[in-house]
DNA sequence: GCAAATTTGTTCGTATGTATT
DNA sequence: CAATACATACGAACAAATTTG
């Protein structure tokens, strides 16, 4: 009796949900059944299900009964350049255009602006001082009508000082922020960074992702830093906040000659 | 009474943790202490307990008691290459001296070589026929001794049969494998594709990489399919496929110019 | 090295509340 | 409103892991 009865339970389920005998969507027989079926009692099947559950293989629907969790189909993102680095798949010019290059329906929320103190994870990218003002240009992003990622992008408040008003109207920029800043301002894009990181999504994300409220799923956090020319090196033009969930989006990064095909998901 | 028992515990607690009150490493309460705190039933305070442990902030340990999860120093991996291909962070060449350079330690298993059928996820990279034999050269890596990433890179067969036998050897190639075969084959590495693709850990790799046996810690899949030059455009030379935890790496891409400055670790 | 104490793990039973159909 | 199915909560007992005396 090494293993304990509700893991045995959990693994024959499990085996079924592999073995495709519980299809995607499917309902797992509700706990009364498999209480008869196993012999055992209610708690140490919801015990069982529970296992299930907090790996996400299975849903819980008050009132319904218990569901294999259906996968959904993931989204590939461009974050290389090459030559065209204006067009790269994070940002608002290129996003729509790649999503549906892909035979996929972008949708695109007005942005939200917002003027603030730079908080330091937005100075400290821009360099600017803590607590001067920035522009921060937030959108709600959708691939197929479901919710897909929030994107924030900050810009010095100096831009708008000097002559790019545009920024504080909530609408998209004509032509792209990129284009529209080189013509006001003069600013040339000459490269950027981009960092990948991985965390558990915050409260307001979690809500507009529609991702479970256990924090199971995490999200991708793309954090891209864009560069002007300046006489001492490069130097930081706009930042991008982009979060997305880790569960149904993946990363292609080309370098060199590769072939051009456009990549599909991957399976590992 | 909106709010259940367990619920209103299990923010208590973690209030606690946010506010650093219960630090990290730290013993909680034990379950009896919180029941009479609590004037709760066990089980109740085991419920709140639970969902702390299903969020990745405590652990438990029997016999010994629950434990605020310590936070792991995150790796900051390069993935761009810009000039220099052939360095950047995922492949064995340029790994150990990205991380003794960011002033960690690296260590490296030798590499299990394995002679196989390739399945259809290297055949489909490789452009090599399903199985057909490729070889697989698998190593264990450590960062400042805690295991770090799996990786197996997988090479045609034909290789081999040309001449680069080394490839067989169950030591690692002197000099790196991308100049052995340049040297012994002619094969010239022109540019390379990496994938971002995350998911939950095998069975295998979270024994390694001594994840939780739940699948609460997802890991990073980074596939690179590297290329030489062909007559009708690039050609798979190899494929390279990484596994790291996703609690604790971070990737940085850089594009056209940038800083110079060697990026560290990144919080949002 | 063994025994006792402590702490978490598993399993049962039961009762009542809440959400959905 | 009733039936169904999951959610929360109580109490009790024994098992297994770890530390301490």
């Amino acid at each position: 009796m090494a293993e304990p009865m509700y893991r045995v339970i959990a693994m024959e389920l499990l085996d079924e949900i592999k073995t495709g005998t519980l299809e995607p969507g499917g309902q797992l027989p509700t706990e009364l059944e498999l209480r008869t079926r196993h012999q055992a009692s209610r708690n140490t099947i919801r015990d069982a299900v529970k296992w299930l559950t907090n790996r996400g293989l299975v849903e819980k629907k008050p009132g319904k009964g218990t569901f294999v969790v259906e996968r959904i189909d993931p989204y590939v993102t461009t974050l290389s350049s090459g030559t065209q680095a204006s067009l790269s798949g994070v940002e608002d010019e290129g996003w729509a255009a790649e999503v549906e290059g892909r035979g996929r329906t972008a949708t695109t929320s007005a942005p939200r602006v917002e003027v603030l103190e730079a908080p330091p994870r937005i100075a400290s990218r821009l360099r600017v001082p803590e607590g001067s003002e920035v522009v921060t240009r937030r959108q709600e992003r959708y691939i197929d009508r479901t919710p897909w990622s929030l994107q924030t992008t900050a810009y010095p408040m100096e831009y708008v000082r000097r002559g790019a008003a545009d920024l504080l109207r909530a609408q998209p920029v004509p032509g792209g922020t990129i284009s529209y800043l080189r013509r006001t301002l003069g600013l040339e894009q000459v490269g950027h960074r981009d960092r990948i990181l991985l965390r558990a999504p915050r409260e307001e994300e979690a809500r507009f992702l529609r991702l479970p409220d256990d924090n199971r799923v995490w999200v991708v956090s793309v954090i891209r830093t864009c560069y002007a020319a300046g006489d001492d090196g490069p130097v930081p033009l706009r930042v991008t906040f982009t979060v997305l969930p880790a569960d149904r989006n993946q990363f292609v990064i080309d370098s060199g000659q590769v072939p051009e095909d456009i990549p599909g998901p991957a399976i590992d």
